[in-house]
RNA sequence: GGCGGCAUAGCCAAGUGGCUAAGGCGACGGUCUGCAAAACCGUUAUUCUCCGGUUCGAAUCCGGAUGCCGCCUCCA
């Protein structure tokens, strides 16, 4: 099976063949830098960032280019109303971007380039187009006429009378065409500007797209990525400018991911339900937001609210009770002596197989347009097994059943790479997990454990009456307790 | 007004012509346990918004209805 995708351009899944033999360029169009990323900004970051772990797993030499737009209209608007310039704004929420980023398990980009920083390549490209006669000067601005660019309209699927007929156009006098777009503006008084050979000024919001995707990835590259809303007019436009200069195909597959809401509703300003991936962050570990995200298809919208949040958690909690278990299990094999595949009888057998069939229905699930969700619902599956295996093999570690879960825990470990999942080491995310709950509902840890410690003695004295008690008491406020031979560990549900 | 998407169990969510409609959360019953928890086993959609049609066969294709949503203006 090949990797299958939906084209955006096409309307439909395509089998993906790169442009190279085995190299595969990807361009996603990153953030304006004006303000904090919100969770809509994280569910593009983490579809794209599991797209391009994918493309590496299966082994292509990936360069992956994510912009930041670092002069604009809002970034200018900000600079002025905090008097400083728009470097010091950009930086600032570019800073904040690669934190959020970071903190989210993201991988870095192979490439990350600034507008400012391809001012003169984009006056190349705006001089192309004039050259072509696809782009005309009024007073210092430059506009793109999409008149004169036969494919307009191909990917968003409308046609210019179409679009005319909404007729929801800002009404400009200068421009030939309502739905001409600016590739460059004459600078106003104040405002930032670059030397051209149209006078002061900066550029248009899509020329910088198709210029940093040409210096990095060449003319005609594989995958363009991006939101749902940019598909009209960004990558309309990008098309436009790029094709409209080379002659030649600008991306070959346009990927987009689907909206965030927030308990069902659009999340936007205006309706003050905007939630930052920093505040998310306080309320739930990274990885429960990317399983949360990765368990629907990426070009489906999704709600986020406490509930289906809660509920992910909950899910991540299973995977690492596995792992923790998987841990504590294989402490125990240091003992063992190293054994190879071919010694297995065969109820372990069974379970290695099981094991080793994981990754293909994962990639088979995966190639079909990235089905994060299929994917997933595997690994579960295997989760189950696992625990099966080790519910049964519990008292008797053996050389077989060490190699086996040791097999397990690679696999497991070798599929969350791709999601950027089960990365923490299990006790690590439980203790964070217990102090990040407990500071959500105020519940004192000391106090806790200081009750744990009365009940402990309660059953040394075999006083289960007061042992029960307290164990209620906690359980009212969400905190349950696993008695252990050894211990009392507890966690909040 | 134009363009597009979605509708699957109590909830979330895969599945896009044919073998038992994934998986998660929740609920219930059982095993285990001093009691629990976790884990495991079992049960939880004879049916995929509704109405027509195509087909030997449709959740899946076509037409229509209803409902929800997105884009067309900055937006991931």
């Amino acid at each position: 099976m090949a990797l299958r995708i939906f084209n955006t351009l096409a309307g439909r899944k395509e089998v993906f063949k790169p442009t190279r033999e085995g190299k595969v360029g990807l361009y996603v169009c990153g953030i304006t830098a004006y303000d904090v990323c919100h969770v809509g900004h994280a569910r593009s970051a983490v579809v794209f960032d599991v797209m391009a772990r994918y493309l590496r797993y299966l082994g292509y030499d990936l360069t992956f280019v994510k912009n930041f737009t670092d002069v604009e209209d809002k970034i200018i608007n900000k600079a002025k109303a905090e008097h400083t310039d728009i470097f010091e704004i950009s930086d600032r929420y570019i800073k904040a971007h690669d934190e959020d980023m970071a903190a989210l398990g993201i991988a870095k980009p192979t490439v990350t380039p600034r507008a400012t920083e391809h001012i003169d390549g984009m006056i190349e490209l705006i001089e192309k187009l004039l050259a072509k006669g696809l782009a005309y000067v009024v007073d210092g601005d430059v506009f793109f006429s999409v008149e004169r660019f036969k494919d307009y309209g191909k990917l968003s699927g409308r046609s210019l009378e179409d679009m005319l007929a909404g007729a929801r156009v800002d009404v400009n006098e200068k421009k030939q065409n309502p739905l001409d777009f600016a590739l460059w503006k004459a600078s106003k008084e104040g405002e930032p500007w670059w030397e051209s050979p149209w006078g002061h000024g900066r550029p248009g919001w899509h020329i910088e797209c198709s210029v940093m995707s040409q210096k990095f990835l060449g003319e005609t590259f594989d995958i363009h990525g991006g939101g749902e809303d940019l598909i009209f007019p960004h990558h309309e436009n990008e098309i436009a400018q790029s094709e409209g200069a080379t002659g030649k195909p600008m991306a070959h597959y346009w990927l987009h991911n689907g909206f965030v809401k927030i308990n069902n509703e659009k999340m936007s300003k205006s309706l003050g339900n905007v939630c930052t991936i920093s505040e998310m962050l306080k309320n739930y570990h990274a990885e429960v937001i990317r399983l949360f995200m990765l368990q629907s298809h990426y070009r489906s919208p999704v709600d986020f609210s406490d509930k289906s949040l809660s509920e992910a958690r909950t899910g991540m909690g299973r995977f690492y009770t596995t792992l923790k278990a998987m841990k504590d299990f294989l402490v125990s094999c240091e003992a063992h002596a190293e054994i190879t595949a071919d010694m297995l009888s065969e109820k372990h057998r069974n379970v290695f197989e099981q094991l080793e069939a994981l990754p293909v229905k994962f990639v088979e699930a995966m190639d079909d347009d990235f089905n994060t969700a299929r994917g997933i619902g595997h690994i579960f599956d295997g989760v189950r097994l696992i625990n099966a295996y080790m519910a049964e093999s519990r008292c008797f570690p053996k050389a077989e059943t060490c190699f086996v879960l040791r097999f397990s825990w690679k696999k497991i470990r070798e599929l969350g790479m791709v999601l950027g999942l089960f990365m923490e080491d299990p006790d690590v995310y439980f203790k964070q997990d217990n102090d990040r709950e407990a500071r959500k509902r105020g519940i004192n840890i000391a106090e806790i454990e200081h009750l744990i410690k009365q009940r402990r003695e309660a059953r040394w004295a075999k006083d289960w009456g007061r042992a029960d008690e307290i164990r209620q008491r906690l359980a009212e406020k969400g905190v349950v307790l696993k008695d252990t031979p050894t211990e009392t560990t507890w966690k909040i549900v």
